[in-house]
DNA sequence: TCCCCTAATGTAAGCCTTTACATTTTCAAA
DNA sequence: TTTGAAAATGTAAAGGCTTACATTAGGGGA
């Protein structure tokens, strides 16, 4: 029965306050522009009606949200879940919240949900590496919403990126790895298909067995599904190629903790059998026993570094512009020279 | 010098199919109310002119954002961000985006937050943990903001939940450790201050003694941070008080990891000179080694449930209703019963 | 063929802020 | 005092969509 009042409007406090609208939405954005008199007089009766913007109408009128989207693969990887905290911490410091959406990895979700969180109303885009469609970009820019390319750096995109340059991290690891005498290897690589971070580990290891003068066929690929349990199938089957491999890099840790696991279940000793190396230095990476030689990725930087840039972007119209950062070698136990008794 | 042109607008859509606005705008909200000859000149005229709503004024007129927000302690904490990834999945199939805000376990910025995603239009919001202020639970009354908790449940709390026993499933497992023979024990604790969670993981522990006749003091209660390098801290120090526990419960999975590798490198034998216990079941507990004992909490479930009740009480005004999920003991390696000869 | 009911579409009134511009007030300098 | 510039405030026009209500079209029954 009773008339389920709606909220108290600017109109509202202007006439409690004996102002003008105009007045009141000052108070509240520019407060240095209105006489301190006045301000009190519009704070008071902000509080006594309980007055809360209405999120729409602000929306409408000042054609911004202060809201930034983000969209990853996935939460499930810690690494992107780091990213993103950090992301959204920075983005809190500036004043703006922060859209979430996630992939699972597939490119058409990905387009669907940049769409929606377009549709919603975010000001501007984190994404997760280059590759996409061209028309995507192309509804970016019609939309005019700028969007920020992280997790990966690559030379010559053309795009705003604030990442790591995924092959060379990984050339770097697998040029060291060959120096240290090793020369049958295999990669256990994430699925490459649109997932250029991945794609790039691979041509690292390519490049580091070229330079070396290495052939090719020397390199064992094997493509395989995120999770611990693909990660020790994959050495498995890796493992029973011949000849043998002597390290086995993994695409990330956590399909290097899956086979550092299934080694030591088939009584094959690490590194002293095989040497087995991670890639994104998570938390993982230093339990595991022995503790797991890695590519160090800086995710808290990229997630925070991102969101200044974006948040500059929108609150004063600076330009996105490209940076890199290292990806360091993490030296730990599970890289060593090949045995020569083997 | 090419004047920025604006965006289209439902006008435009409009006027090139040769219908009324309110026609676009149901073609677009309720497609089979219109005819189909109908429907395709829209469609046509929406893509001919690159039309995409304006988020704004969309929120402004149906008074809703079709976006909800979710505030957790941090996204660091893997079991969160699986929690949060399953909500938004579910989320998404209903046609909602996703707000996200962390809190770093502290009240005064959960306050700012809850403030500052309502500012932004949620249509609601998902928390964790019962215990907040009236004043912010009022708050969200004020501006009709439905809520809903989770990651807990609590037989007396008011407010809808969807959850677990934090207390029964701490007891239950501590209980389960009294049966094997331990009597002296210590728990090492996330922080409780306005963490509930923490503090009913704790009153579960004191209830399973106080059921075993056993004396309070028999407890050494160790608080500390979250992080690997904490939980080692607390372990080394708690195994040096007089006399030593038999049994080492830990508030999470991390703490408890941190306590294993650091009676590693004391040379103490886990569970052979004592036993650890985790919370949380995350991947880290079966990397562990030993695999860890730990309680298996229900985190994407509870993420998926969350959602879609939340879905249905915006889009259909089902109420919120509280519901409890299992949190299952799991045992591995890590809980045996003391020795006879320590 | 005429009527009436339903389906399809149109009209136009909000929804609530921001902000350009106009007006009034204040105050220091003359 | 007067005056002029700066500060404070007011007026009112967008801004683009949804939706209640009004109108028109379509079609089956008498």
């Amino acid at each position: 029965m009773t008339p389920r009042r709606s909220s108290p409007t600017l109109h509202d406090v202007a006439a409690l306050a004996g102002v003008s609208t105009a007045t009141v939405s000052r108070c509240l954005n520019f407060p240095d522009q209105v006489a301190a008199g006045t301000k009190h007089k519009v704070t008071e009766a902000i509080r006594a009606i309980g007055y809360a913007p209405n999120f729409g109408a602000k929306a409408m009128a000042a054609r911004r949200t202060n809201t930034i989207g983000a969209i990853i693969p996935t939460m499930e990887n810690a690494i992107f879940a780091r990213g993103l905290q950090a992301f959204q911490e920075e983005l809190r410091n500036h004043g703006f919240t922060m859209l979430v959406a996630s992939t699972s990895y597939r490119a058409d979700i990905e387009e669907e949900q940049i769409r929606a969180l377009v549709a919603r109303g975010a000001d501007a885009l984190l994404l997760i590496g280059h590759e996409r469609s061209a028309a995507i970009y192309d509804f970016l820019e019609a939309q005019g919403v700028p969007a920020l390319v992280t997790w990966a750096y690559d030379r010559d995109a053309t795009r705003p990126s604030v990442g790591f340059d995924n092959m060379a991290a990984m050339q770097n690891l697998a040029a060291k790895a060959i120096a240290m005498g090793h020369n049958r290897m295999a990669l256990i690589s994430a699925e490459t298909a649109h997932n250029d971070r991945a794609h790039r580990r691979h041509m690292g290891v390519r490049a580091a067995m070229a330079q070396a003068g290495l052939s090719p066929d020397d390199l064992m690929f094997h493509e395989t599904t995120y999770g611990i349990e693909s990660g020790a199938a994959a050495f498995e089957a890796v493992m029973q190629l011949t000849p043998r491999p002597t390290v086995v890099f993994c695409g990330n840790d956590v399909l290097a903790v899956g086979a550092l696991r299934r080694a030591r279940q088939l009584g094959i000793d690490v590194p002293r059998d095989v040497s087995i190396t991670g890639f994104d230095d998570m938390e993982l990476a230093q339990i595991a026993y022995p503790p797991l030689t890695t590519v160090h990725v800086p995710h808290r930087d990229m997630g925070r570094r991102a969101a200044l840039a974006l948040a500059q972007m929108v609150k004063d119209g600076v330009p996105l512009a490209t940076v890199e950062l290292p990806a360091t070698l993490v030296m730990r136990e599970t890289l060593a020279g090949p045995s020569r008794s083997e």
